[in-house]
DNA sequence: ACCTCCCTGGCC
DNA sequence: GGCCAGGGAGGT
């Protein structure tokens, strides 16, 4: 599902056609993509006829930077994917936004289960929206071991559900947050507070290396192909998982037969023997 | 810091 | 035919 490196694996296939391509058209199929959007109407309004100057990142939001200030946000959701088509190419269930682009190009936003969003805000909205509140990201802005253990000190939560926690740190979701810490060699119901600082320095040293091996492949396209790259094509980087999925099957470093449970409502998957 | 809700394809 | 997956927002 779309988490840090499907995200940017869909802006890097996106960007170079993006960037600098007029919107010349909006159409919205299911009026709930724009919940975030306090007025519907200033979707379309605010995108048509608008050069797209960069396409950013921050953890899971993808952000086209208009002209006139105007910023196109899309959230993935958890079946969220975006297609780049031209106008001609047949079309596929549930595509629920169509921004075409001259060029003769069109991004396409599809989502079965509607968990993604899609808005175009304002400054004033970007700042006063959840997109403010989002901790540093997890690939470019990684906290140095000294400030995440700062930031965890005397928390009694868990360490999986702080991982999973976009406000501390923005862009791990389930799958990565337990790639991460098997990697990192820590049980994820370990108290965050508890951590000693060998195992924060693991844990920092952790995330970079999982979150580039996922975007290396392309990203986790699960059974269920929810999640594409922009071009139709599956992200590859569900083989190479070491824990997420795997329940009973052995741990690819000790054997031991890896196990699942239901923390916090998701299913988190580890290593008994290999993370303490 | 916790719980509930949203939504639908796929699976049992 | 019913249940599960799950990111983020909102509520308690």
């Amino acid at each position: 599902m779309p988490e840090l490196p499907e995200v940017e694996a869909t802006r890097r296939h996106l960007a170079p056609v993006l960037t600098g391509a007029v919107v010349t058209a909006v159409d919205v199929r299911r009026e709930r993509m724009l919940r975030r959007q306090p007025r519907p109407a200033d979707f379309s309004d605010r995108l048509a006829g608008r050069r797209v100057e960069s396409l950013d990142r921050h953890g899971k939001f993808l952000m086209a930077r208009l002209e006139g200030d105007v910023t196109w946000v899309t959230h993935l959701g958890m079946s969220g994917r975006l297609r780049l088509c031209a106008p001609t190419a047949s079309e596929e269930a549930h595509t629920n936004v169509v921004v075409a682009l001259d060029r003769g190009r069109e991004v396409r936003f599809v989502d079965p289960r509607t968990f993604g969003f899609v808005a175009a805000f304002l400054p004033d909205e970007l700042a006063a929206g959840s997109m403010a509140r989002l901790g540093p990201d997890a690939l470019t802005g990684l906290p140095a071991p000294a400030g995440l253990a700062g930031r965890l000190a005397g928390r009694t939560a868990a360490i999986k559900p702080m991982l999973l926690d976009q406000g501390f740190l923005a862009g791990l979701g389930n799958i990565y947050a337990d790639e991460v810490l098997f990697r990192a060699g820590i049980a994820p119901t370990r108290p965050a507070g508890g951590l000693s600082p060998a195992e924060i320095a693991s844990l920092h040293a952790a995330i970079g290396p999982v979150l580039a091996d996922g975007l290396a492949h392309g990203g986790t396209s699960l059974g269920d192909l929810a999640y594409l790259l922009p071009d139709g094509r599956a992200g590859e980087h569900l083989e190479h998982l070491a824990v997420y999925g795997r329940e009973g099957e052995p741990c690819r470093r000790c054997g031991t037969p890896v196990r699942r449970a239901v923390l916090r409502a998701r299913s988190t998957f580890w290593c008994e023997r290999c993370q303490r």
